[in-house]
DNA sequence: AAGATTCTTGAACGGTCATTCAGTTAGGCT
DNA sequence: AGCCTAACTGAATGACCGTTCAAGAATCTT
């Protein structure tokens, strides 16, 4: 009975390992090099068990894309409830973007979900949905300073649009190690962007990191 | 003879044909999903033909890479040509990206190269180059600029930098018809952060466009 | 505890596809 | 013309890989 009880694993357990092998095979191979073979061995099942549950490949990856997003939901509200202030909190983000956050960090997979997105109707879905909910949370920290008067933007829709998208193209030289670019620089062209964008005071852009303005 | 003049193609424009023809179905299905037989069928030869050339489907992939990085190198030179003027010049290539002339538009293609360069020695290489000059392009036209006294910018490398990215950024939602997301607003979005980012004053900003400031 | 149901396995199947190869054609050279 | 080499073909090969399946656990029901 106490080998029961450390044995059974409940098939839900399973399932959940398998998605999470999923994401983890995708983002070391890329959705193109991902065999079943390799999710069965990450996760340590059989391949049967992974078409068991899922039907498919594709219907692996599209159940493991559903989780991804739940994961990024709710990584997203954690590290953002952690800032207050609208200042340090799009500073926040500005190193949030950078790597810092685990599941928010992975680019690469990005790239890979962009790519599937164009052809695949589930990636598309979901890159979708990540990305409004993304740009629904840069939106909602621009409102806030707008709102405390220490921003201002004629065209805040714009300006949220723009930094969203700026974001994804600095990303995509972060992903693929762009000589010159280090997740610091990547901050600090974002963070300039959005002081810009923004009209954010030197006071409050210095400020605006936790530690003052130390560099090292 | 008339016979053979017109029958005789030249080895070299066979392979022309075939690396014509492997952008093309990867424009259409993508790196993953193109086949060897896709490529000759749309070259018009035989599936041996192409490996006799380049000795693998990852040689052709290859080989067309270079190629595509030629007629980028040539079109963009000819685009840049036509426009004079850095204000004239900068918006010209604000259309641009959003998909006026034919190589340089094909945002899709771009996608699947950058992920094809997390994996891949020769895409990477490829989309660095590509990249590089572009990003010289862009940083020429604002050198002009700034030598014209038209543009100002505290750090000419970075606004660069930042403008090539947000144009990749911009890129991907117009690549994924993300709703909303259209040349035109493109062209808008990224043009306001050119003005914005090198202090272009608005007389000259609604000059840049060579039809005057008629809007449809 | 017997039976039914769900879960799990891994071997076997079958299709797809890059690559090979034996042979054919065409062009250039003498 | 006759030979040699390069260009070219497409059928055959063989590996890879998603999916199927028959059978075996585990769990649940009563």
């Amino acid at each position: 009975m106490g080998k029961a009880a450390l044995a059974a694993k409940a098939p839900e357990e399973r399932r959940e390992r398998i998605l999470r092998a999923t994401i983890a095979v995708v983002r070391a191979r890329g959705f193109a090099g991902t065999r079943v073979t390799d999710i069965a061995v990450e996760a340590g099942t059989s391949q049967g068990l992974i078409l068991y549950h899922f039907g498919s490949l594709a219907g692996a990856f599209a159940a493991s894309l559903t989780l991804l997003e739940d994961e990024f939901y709710e990584e997203l509200d954690r590290n953002l409830s952690e800032v207050v202030g609208p200042v340090p909190r799009l500073r926040h983000i500005a190193e949030l973007g950078a790597g810092h956050g685990p599941a928010v960090g992975d680019w690469r997979l990005w790239l890979e979900l962009w790519v599937r997105a164009i052809r695949d109707d589930d990636a598309r879905a979901a890159r979708e949905s990540l990305d409004t909910r993304w740009r629904g949370a840069l939106r909602q920290v621009v409102d806030e300073g707008l709102a405390a008067g220490v921003f201002e933007a004629s065209d805040p829709k714009a300006s949220v649009l723009r930094l969203a998208a700026l974001m994804d193209g600095l990303a995509i030289q972060l992903a693929l190690a762009e000589p010159g670019m280090t997740p610091s620089k990547f901050t600090e062209l974002w963070w300039q962007s959005a002081v810009l964008e923004l009209g954010i005071s030197p006071v409050s852009a210095v400020t605006g990191s936790k530690g003052g303005q130390k560099k090292n």
